[in-house]
DNA sequence: ATTTCATGACTTTTT
DNA sequence: GTCATGAAAT
């Protein structure tokens, strides 16, 4: 590593000394002498390399699917150290996610060795922005030591808001005027800023006063919400000239990753750093924006030019991760788009296999045909982790889990609720945030009464009114109370104790280690206690969790620098590695790849989603039209689109259209297939055959919908065309202008309906150690008792999922 | 104060 | 159909 030597020794990281002429000279002096070529530039291509090397000015590097992104990011910090044009300590990088900070900082260790340790100014747009306010709380009218409101203590506090201001929460509920406000906070407004339009429309004008509201209780209990963390800092800069100036002195260079994500308060905050230096460095692909639904503006990315003048852009299109044909598929796809700024992505590889697009009759089979599919690919030999199911809504996971259950194949649903918003993660946290400051009144509100300790709404209303009338924090209030005659003598006893094991745990914290104190905390409040006594399927995972919260709090220092850590890093490492299907939503696999890709539910209504259309119109369907790009492009060597012709919606069964994005793909590289497991596999899973002859009477107009029209003008041609049959048989229904055809996986089965109990019939076995009307447990459906046996297969009527078919092996005995 | 019942929503999700 | 949430019943 010759440029940890180029390094100055003398100043300490922070300093600012600028000197690096000198150094600079001496490392462009080595280059041009055709030194031997640093190591992080070995293997980049010449459009990444001049990425890299483009160190002034503002750059735009447009860095299409699987072109090496990161590899650029992490190449230029490089450069910058090795080029000795900055200290690690004047580098900005930030990104979206805690992970992708965390891969950031790994791969940069890997590239300049520990000099990574000198760069604090790496992390997400919040983490970052919290460092800036805690630097200067006092300019924006926050204490030292303000706490970072999580989404429930939002709510909590717009619902005592609400109240107070007698309006109707059914009408206009919490939840709702959060994200209003969330909506605005990332448009860069506060509340003198919103529009007076704007703010009339929630609760009949009282919009915006309950967005100024809201703030001002913000204030008042010393806290910030993440909005404020970027808002609040772009008013401290604009106030005050000097912090502003220090921060341009300070970054030399400023790198962002996944800048098509950026909303406007993000830019704006961006902007004012990035006029000190000019030097910004923005990555990000226009093709793979897919939050606008969360603020994220496109436009931002699109503006770049002119938002930064003398900007340059580098496209970067050569792409590394999949063959042709997958390649070939995406670009078509994405190209109906309008308003991009256009990339064609190329690669060397080979055609390899053609995307294929499937059709099963209803979700269910299509849940079987996939599941079938990856069995196969497991017998010959693919990793279970590299195969991956990209579902559009969530609600979709549930039939392939069930499926994987019953098959007893691995898999991970990644996302979900995240680890530290489970709801014992949350109210652990909130003891220890009691314990840890005393006037947290959020947190103290929340477990008052978790477990169940008779401390009911009427109490913790007295409790409020003696805060309010006082002016204490609601601990110290119930402590009032308890000396008072107010209370029932019941309960004054319950809530003394509670105040009492407060200030005892903060006795104790000064001379246990926090993990410790953690565990003294769980077990006398009693909180490990009620989860013990609970019998729900959950409740060995939720006290699994609890140990894995304390395990995690072993790295920190002290309770209080745990609870700021966590307050920013709402996600935990979920134990990767094992080999298991994985299954997650489009919008989680960003950034991700996997060799084999299935993109189950291509239907329209689903996908693209009707509400995307509903509610955004055209920008709607662009966003979800990425969401379909991005999806294909996590492939490496195999993308599997599939289509049912029913689904049930809201608990009804309705017909559905084959998505018109199947339509916008090019036929040269793409294969229709039929669906496997025609007769014999078809059928429901209740094993019914009444349901067998339902599917027959719904099946005629769509099972063989050709899609060579519009999504909807499919629906109407075969609503109209009373002929057009199921009967269309094996040979792949019928096309019309000979277009590609779809046929459902229904449409071949031309004989009776054969139900899957043939399949279970023909799996006897040895005799089974488990006996009808025991109780066993399950580890995803909880207790239930055995219903039927057949041989390697039970039939368990569990108490709170209902009755399920699964492998024995998955069930113990209680 | 707690349990049970009914109502309504039901895309995506980070910080 | 299923889950969460809020109001009536206990």
């Amino acid at each position: 590593m010759p440029q940890s030597r180029r390094h100055p020794a003398g100043p300490a990281p922070d300093s600012p000394a600028p000197r690096p002429g000198g150094i600079a000279a001496r490392a462009s002096a080595a280059l041009a002498s055709g030194a031997p070529e640093a190591s992080y530039l070995a293997g980049l291509n010449p459009e990444q390399r001049e990425a890299v090397e483009t160190l002034e000015g503002p750059l735009l590097v447009l860095a299409g699917a699987g072109t090496g992104k990161t590899r650029v990011l992490t190449a230029r910090v490089a450069h910058i150290l090795a080029s000795g044009r900055a200290f690690p300590s004047q580098i900005l990088v930030v990104t979206f996610t805690n992970k992708a900070a965390r891969e950031m900082k790994e791969r940069i260790h890997a590239m300049v060795g520990d000099q990574i340790e000198g760069m604090p100014w790496l992390g997400t747009f919040h983490s970052i922005g919290v460092r800036i306010l805690r630097r200067h709380h006092e300019l924006v009218g926050l204490k030292s030591g303000f706490t970072i409101l999580d989404t429930d203590d939002q709510i909590r506090l717009l619902k005592q808001l609400l109240a107070a201001e007698n309006i109707d929460e059914k009408r206009w509920p919490a939840r709702l005027l959060a994200s209003t406000i969330d909506g605005w906070k990332n448009r860069g407004l506060s509340p003198k800023d919103v529009p007076a339009g704007e703010g009339a429309v929630f609760a009949n004008g009282k919009g915006g006063m309950l967005y100024a509201a809201y703030q001002a209780r913000l204030k008042a209990l010393n806290a910030v919400d993440f909005g404020d963390l970027l808002l609040e800092g772009i008013r401290l800069f604009r106030e005050n000239p000097d912090v502003l100036a220090e921060y341009h002195k300070r970054f030399k260079y400023l790198l962002v990753d996944e800048y098509q994500d950026t909303n406007v308060a993000q830019y704006l905050w961006l902007r004012l750093l990035a006029q000190g230096s000019k030097n910004v460095c923005c990555v990000g692909d226009d093709d793979q924006s897919i939050y606008g639904w969360r603020g994220a503006e496109v436009d931002n990315i699109l503006r770049f030019e002119s938002d930064f003048p003398g900007a340059k852009v580098i496209r970067l299109e050569r792409n590394y991760r999949s063959t042709g044909h997958i390649l070939s598929s995406a670009s078509h796809l994405i190209a109906h788009n309008e308003g991009r700024l256009g990339k064609t992505l190329f690669s060397e590889g080979e055609d390899g296999e053609q995307v294929s697009v499937t059709g099963a009759w209803d979700s269910g089979e299509e849940a079987r045909a996939v599941g079938e599919e990856i069995e196969q690919l497991q017998r010959a030999g693919h990793k279970l982790s590299e195969i991956a199911i990209l579902v559009r809504a969530s609600f979709q996971m549930r039939e392939f889990e069930d499926r994987f259950v019953t098959l007893g194949m691995p898999y991970r649903v990644i996302g979900g609720p995240r680890f530290y918003e489970r709801a014992e993660i949350r109210d652990a946290l909130a003891y220890l945030r009691c314990v840890n400051s005393p006037a947290d009144d959020l947190a103290f509100e929340r477990i008052v009464n978790v477990p169940k300790r008779g401390i009911g709404d009427a109490t913790v209303k007295q409790i409020h009114d003696v805060a309010r009338a006082a002016g204490l924090p609601l601990q110290e209030a119930a402590r009032v109370l308890t000396q008072s005659e107010e209370l029932k003598p019941k309960v004054r006893g319950t809530l003394r104790g509670l105040i009492e094991a407060f200030d005892r745990w903060r006795e104790q914290a000064r001379a246990l280690p926090h993990t410790e104190l953690a565990e003294i905390v769980l077990d006398e409040s009693g909180y490990t206690e009620m989860w013990q006594k609970d019998r729900s399927a959950e409740a060995a995972g939720r006290l699994e969790n609890l140990k894995e919260l304390v395990r995690s709090m072993e790295p920190f220092e002290n309770l209080p620098g745990f609870l700021e850590h966590i307050s920013l890093v709402m996600d935990a490492d979920n134990g990767a590695g094992e080999d298991a299907v994985q299954v997650m939503t489009l919008h989680s696999a960003k950034g991700l790849e996997f060799d084999t890709v299935f993109l189950p539910g291509w239907e329209e209504g689903l996908f693209p989603h009707q509400r995307a259309l509903d509610e955004q119109g055209k920008a709607g369907l662009e966003e979800e039209r990425r969401l379909a790009y991005v999806g294909i492009t996590r492939a490496r060597a195999s993308a599997r689109i599939w289509f049912a012709s029913n689904r049930r919606i809201h608990g009804m069964w309705n017909s559905t259209v084959p998505s018109r994005f199947l339509d916008e793909l090019p036929d040269a590289h793409v294969r229709v297939e039929e669906s496997r497991g025609g007769a014999g596999w078809g059928g429901s899973s209740y094993g019914g055959n009444s349901y067998g002859q339902s599917r027959f009477d719904r099946a005629e107009p769509f099972a063989a919908s050709s899609y060579s029209t519009p999504g909807w003008q499919r629906a109407q041609a075969s609503r109209a065309r009373p002929g057009g049959g199921f009967s269309g048989g094996s040979s792949g229904g019928f096309s019309e202008r000979g277009g590609k055809s779809y046929d459902a996986g229904g449409g071949r089965r031309g004989g009776p309906t054969v139900i899957e109990g043939t399949l279970i019939a023909s799996s006897t076995g040895a005799p089974s150690a488990f006996k009808p009307g025991e109780r066993v447990f399950h580890i995803k459906f909880g207790y239930g008792e055995i219903t039927g046996i057949d041989g390697n297969k039970l039939t368990v009527l569990f108490d709170k999922a209902g009755e399920k078919r699964v492998l024995e092996t998955f069930v113990e005995k209680t």
